[in-house]
DNA sequence: TGGATAATGTTAGCACTGCTTACACCTAAA
DNA sequence: TTTAGGTGTAAGCAGTGCTAACATTATCCA
């Protein structure tokens, strides 16, 4: 009855295990993420995490979804509802490249432990897509955007938004390691520029 | 003098250790490559490589120098000498693209390697990215592009393109395991459309 | 030409990893 | 209260990166 110093049960230890391997990946990226490292630190046996995650490769795909939902959630705060499309459209990029650069390496797992888990995890999820192809079609029939295929516009947004997100994760020389401020300028500044177009041909 | 069946030095290690994680990346990534196995299959002792490579991530480093290099001929093949600033554009774009969908797990390490060697790997080189924001400025001159920050405009260029092709490497639902000829066409499409622009704000 | 020197290989081994198997314990449901 | 299942442990296998000490060969200079 008297609850010994050392109980059997670690309680929940894979919750503490998620947890620990989130934040380790997000200070020092997944390579440095050993199971071994985390149950000692659980004060556990080296074997007693298999019993929650079968391999560390679910492990790491489970860090990869918390990191997906958080990044889900940043969007959903950021965008202003009921705002028009082009400013719904900056909004979401906004987020999204700041997200980038507070979390490079979650960021990064979680676009590369897609094949993993056969699920898409690093661009925008398939319902927030759908959600921007609406508007698109919403905006076309307000006359804001030109008439082309919806989805290439889609398509091209996200192309923009994921691939500053990238540059910055990736260490791009003109913008190594961009403050969150500085993430949000350029940001806005692409998007507006991809809406008046880049050339005249 | 006569030359025994296996002589006690290779003739070339270094090369063939290389081009043999060469291949590995390109075909099963950079984690399934083990430097026991490669001097196992060159048929040299686990120790031998580090004669060569004082370290796993140097030779990792060594592989994404190679796939860059390759990466850059491609770019320069592709690029029609004495076109206008757009098409080259647009050929760049088609290339780089190109060489995501075909060496996905190549082109993720030149960028993730990065770090290690601490030059700039994944995207455009410096020097390549002086001439693109050349061509803006001439273009500009010309006419053909409006005026605008031409650093913003390379970088805004260069974020579709780089978005692009990660998307394509990153498993984008709607770009999974794209071909080449749908990866031009793809990448064609989208830098006509950012030409245009997208929204008439 | 010969002999030191540097380059490149070998063997053995350390510390670590992911993961499995067999067993121990504790909890909750029948 | 018993029993089944969830959760922990200890021990060990096969594999890894990397190092230290030693062996062999190529190269270059007296």
């Amino acid at each position: 009855m008297s609850p010994s110093r050392q109980p059997y049960h670690h309680g929940n230890l894979r919750e503490a295990l998620l947890a620990a391997a989130f934040r380790l990946v997000d200070s020092q990226g997944p390579e440095s993420v050993s199971i071994r490292a985390l149950a000692r630190e659980a004060g556990v046996s080296s074997a007693a995490p298999f019993r929650h995650f079968a391999d560390k490769a679910v492990l790491l795909d489970a860090v990869a979804a918390r990191a997906r939902a958080e990044l889900d959630r940043k969007l959903d705060e950021s965008t202003p509802r009921d705002a028009d499309v082009l400013t719904q459209f900056r909004a979401m990029t906004v987020a999204y490249v700041r997200f980038a650069a507070e979390h490079p390496r979650l960021f990064d797992l979680m676009q590369s432990s897609g094949s993993t888990s056969g699920r898409f995890l690093g661009d925008l999820e398939d319902e927030r897509r759908l959600k921007l192809i609406a508007l698109i079609c919403e905006g076309q029939n307000a006359g804001l955007i030109p008439e082309a295929d919806p989805e290439l516009i889609a398509l091209t947004s996200e192309a923009l938004t994921h691939g500053l997100a990238r540059m910055v994760v990736d260490g791009h020389p003109r913008l190594a390691s961009l403050s969150s401020e500085d993430a949000r300028k350029l940001a806005l500044a692409a998007t507006q520029l991809l809406q008046s177009g880049i050339g005249l041909s």
